[in-house]
DNA sequence: TGCGTGGATCGGGATCACTTATACCCGGAC
DNA sequence: GTCCGGGTATAAGTGATCCCGATCCACGCA
């Protein structure tokens, strides 16, 4: 089996079309018909769809899954080897960051910043190589591991704080001294995915299936503060974090979680991406 | 990239030798030298030392990694084929299942089993195809999933109790009505990996480090029945197992874990594989 | 019916991937 | 030193393959 037939086929996919395919990958539709063809010949079944439209079969979904997978490792393995051989010691380091550790990177330096969204992403981005650190934040139970962490992987914690619940100063919650998850269920939830401390990472964390009311896409604390401010949703929150204007942080005492900020490297690093590493956890 | 190539390199390393990678191949040692010299010519380093014998350098051990990944999803990707396609209809269903499940397969039915030693070993058997099902016990906290477990997996739990700690009768702490483990560190367990609630997975699911006594590499409860009462050491067990003679069995009152059986099959099995899924979580 | 779009197919030159045969390298025996 | 044996690299030849340009074909549309 030839990987450059399995990237005719996951461009066709992806663009929808012979044509197009040829011409992104430089080859004419000829040979990228021949490459499906012949992958289709060997899986003994048809993997896409021609017409009406060019689509995944059920069958191409699942090949084309593990075609990714085998793309993916394919070029990781070049950049494991240019990373042992010491041959990338100019390019610039490549680093995967969340939304909220944007700000934790030095200025100077040549660096290439690859945004995620969350711990798994940053994982996967890691693993295939289009990382060369991650910095990401998280939540999780206290000795709990991020989302994503796996072997082969140095993990450095740079930060980590109890949670608490934002809440607008004139909640009936407000002046608790501590609130435990299970008794808020029914309240009305923030609905993020991409800000510190989600409610969608809270409620995979926590186990706890959470009331959701108005949905925030972005990743701006600042827009949280407001809509919490607002009476839009509650919304998690590092317990150490100087609490905006008219909002109350009020810590989470049941179930114990915690949000972490970690930088995670290769376990053979170059010299660049080790001193970067250590800028980051100096930085904090 | 060639994945013929990629089995060459992996074989050679494997059998420490070109000439028995090619006759293993059904190749020429030609051939496989051939590959070897390709992959390293697009690698841009040697992967391979040849003198004074034939082992990976370093660059060859990471290429490596990602080389078995990328075979193990060839293979994964034809089996996924097969399935959505019915093609492996008479096929005998391949199931991967821990030392402490097996007794729960069913008698009858044309079916392989694949020995694995735990269900993260499981996950991957499940992953890269060579398993239809997956049946597996593991210690974890009661809403966590066991190790290994991942998106594109029905999980089905068959059985789930609570852990106790296995003690000779006469045991100052066999009187007791629970135990904390964290009190318990400082005792000497039994060092076990594959055995039912083996000290690994409980020193790792409760995230303590347990002072290891008597080691033993098997399967058999029994077994460890005998080396407890020996006073080899302690072991961990299902609080519902009935107690072996001049043993007793005390809940752990903290963490709070479980040991669980599992039936994991991929997310569109085969009727066939569905209907061992089912008999074996009837069997229970 | 004729036309435009887009995938499939055909013929042919360049390249590739094997095989066989042979060269080369190194350690050990004499 | 020389020869031998186990083992890898290289050379030459051949059939398969890859990819291109050209063309065919199916379909939707006016």
């Amino acid at each position: 089996m030839d990987t450059r037939a399995l990237l005719s086929l996951a461009t066709v996919a992806e663009t929808g079309s012979f044509s197009r395919a040829a011409s992104a990958l430089g080859f004419t539709q000829s040979a990228v018909s021949q490459h499906v063809a012949g992958l289709e010949r060997t899986a003994g079944t048809p993997l896409l769809t021609r017409r009406p439209t060019v689509a995944p079969t059920s069958a191409g979904r699942e090949f084309l899954r593990h075609a990714r997978q085998i793309l993916a490792h394919e070029q990781a393995a070049r950049a494991a080897v240019a990373r042992v051989t010491g041959r990338d010691q100019d390019t610039p380091v490549s680093v995967a960051v969340t939304p909220a550790t944007e700000h934790l990177l030095p200025v100077a330096g040549r660096l290439a910043a690859v945004m995620v969204d969350d711990a798994a992403a940053a994982a996967a981005a890691l693993t295939s190589g289009r990382a060369d650190v991650a910095v990401v934040d998280g939540v999780a139970a206290p000795r709990d591991p991020l989302p994503g962490s796996g072997p082969d992987l140095v993990v450095r914690v740079v930060a980590e704080a109890p949670i608490g619940v934002l809440l607008p100063v004139g909640h009936p919650l407000a002046g608790r001294p501590g609130l435990d998850l299970a008794s808020l269920t029914d309240a009305r939830w923030l609905d993020t995915a991409r800000t510190t401390c989600s409610t969608s990472e809270l409620s995979s964390a926590a186990r706890l299936g959470l009331r959701l009311g108005a949905a925030y896409s972005g990743t701006s604390a600042g827009t949280v503060a407001v809509l919490v401010r607002a009476g839009h949703g509650l919304h998690a929150a590092p317990a150490d974090l100087v609490p905006p204007d008219g909002l109350a942080i009020v810590p989470l005492t049941a179930p114990r979680l915690v949000h972490r900020t970690e930088v995670r490297v290769h376990a053979s690093p170059r010299a660049a991406v080790l001193a970067l590493a250590d800028a980051v956890g100096a930085a904090r």
